[in-house]
DNA sequence: GTATAGATCGATACACTGTATAGCCACGAT
DNA sequence: ATCGTGGCTATACAGTGTATCGATCTATAC
């Protein structure tokens, strides 16, 4: 018995050869519009038009699939500017941008050590360019510059999405979780807060980002400079 | 037909009432133990001898409890000191402390808005401790601190589990991920990462984040003071 | 005391996850 | 032609958060 009609085998989006960078390149565009949790092996494969454990010949877990996305968005950070300082807030600004152009590396960033080679080049770019200042100085001033844009960069993306959830135009903060907060500053227990709620200045994000900064880097200059230049 | 030796049903370990409270300290004592991975609202509610089902009768969802651990750990973050700057630096180590006993706070802190009861009265008191000081300094300064404080403490826990995972005993840096940074080094693309390594400091945890601090109070001050005192 | 309404609670089920295992199938060597 | 062998994939497993629905228990009305 012949069947002269075969059902077509289902298309595959696309049968290309498969590497992995394309396999990091799909992870980072599923991640891009539908945020981390939409990463998950099988959704990256089919995009891929490919079975799950075929990505197994790529990558040997997902954690390191998800430490080669985050290598790959560093390729977009590198320092630039003359003076240690202008470095040091290039690669902090640089950093910033990346987080807000791929939201889920804020809930990435820090959380494991980044060792990848885009990582590694983005350390070696900003040591090269620190050249004359003193070791004891650079190694902390820049572990401490990192630590902040990580914290930065987390509160900044936390703060967007709550408002994003809490419907998009309200923007107050206080209304952001309904009358949660209204009710709980009724109560009168947060005056202190209360008070910079009302009082206080409302900073934006690159504002507020700005300033923690440069306190930051006039911290280390003052170091620097009484350190004998 | 009677089954005379009918099976025991299961011992439950505790009957008592089930409250809220009693979810969430079972929720943190399995951080504690096996991490953030091993909360599951199954293994929590095994733990305390009940159906998964029943803790949706205290919490809407998982996220919910892990707003709520978050905050029962913010009750033991409280300011000291007179001045501003012991206020902001007792804060910073009162929570490097309880990221330090609550490993799996380094996952989740700085991740969303933390605006329990707990976490507003931390607020409150560092606010209180901050009169006198003008508000447009103290608000983005306050953030500073934040934000710094939660990317160093994720680094550190990110750096004390890798260390863990390379096997007890080599502590060095270089050896954690065995051959692959040695190689690495080896090619030679990374000149001054390589000379941080060989010839810079080799801070502990504890140095690397006061200095770090150090620098933002410094930075703080100096904007303090010139704005007038 | 009985019947009914309502609340409470738990078993089951569903859709999904990461990954181990084992079978299949094509290809190269003997 | 036969026999590995190695890459690919279908299946399976243990686990996840949570929706649903039925059972059970309580409290109130008659």
């Amino acid at each position: 018995m012949v069947v002269w009609e075969r059902p077509e085998p289902p298309e595959r989006p696309v049968p290309a050869p498969l590497s992995r960078e394309r396999l990091v390149r799909a992870a980072i565009k599923l991640a891009d519009a539908d945020g981390l949790d939409a990463v998950s092996l099988r959704k990256v494969a089919a995009a891929l038009g490919v079975g799950p454990m075929r990505l197994y010949g790529y990558i040997a877990t997902k954690e390191e699939l998800l430490d080669l996305i985050i290598d790959t968005v560093y390729a977009e950070i590198r320092p630039a500017g003359d003076d240690w300082r202008q470095v040091l807030r290039s690669v902090a600004e640089a950093t910033r941008r990346a987080v807000q152009q791929h939201e889920w590396l804020a809930d990435l960033i820090g959380g494991r050590p980044h060792l990848g080679p885009n990582t590694l080049a983005t350390g070696e770019a900003v040591q090269a360019a620190m050249t004359g200042v003193d070791l004891d100085v650079v190694v902390p001033a820049v572990a401490a510059v990192n630590a902040y844009v990580v914290g930065a960069v987390r509160r900044e993306i936390a703060e967007r999405r709550a408002e994003r959830a809490s419907g998009m135009d309200i923007k107050q903060f206080q209304a952001a979780h309904g009358p949660y907060l209204q009710r709980t500053f009724a109560t009168g227990r947060f005056p202190a807060l209360s008070r910079v709620v009302r009082d206080g200045p409302h900073l934006s994000a690159d504002e507020t980002f700005r300033i923690g900064l440069e306190f930051l880097l006039d911290g280390i200059q003052a170091r620097i400079s009484q350190c004998g230049s």
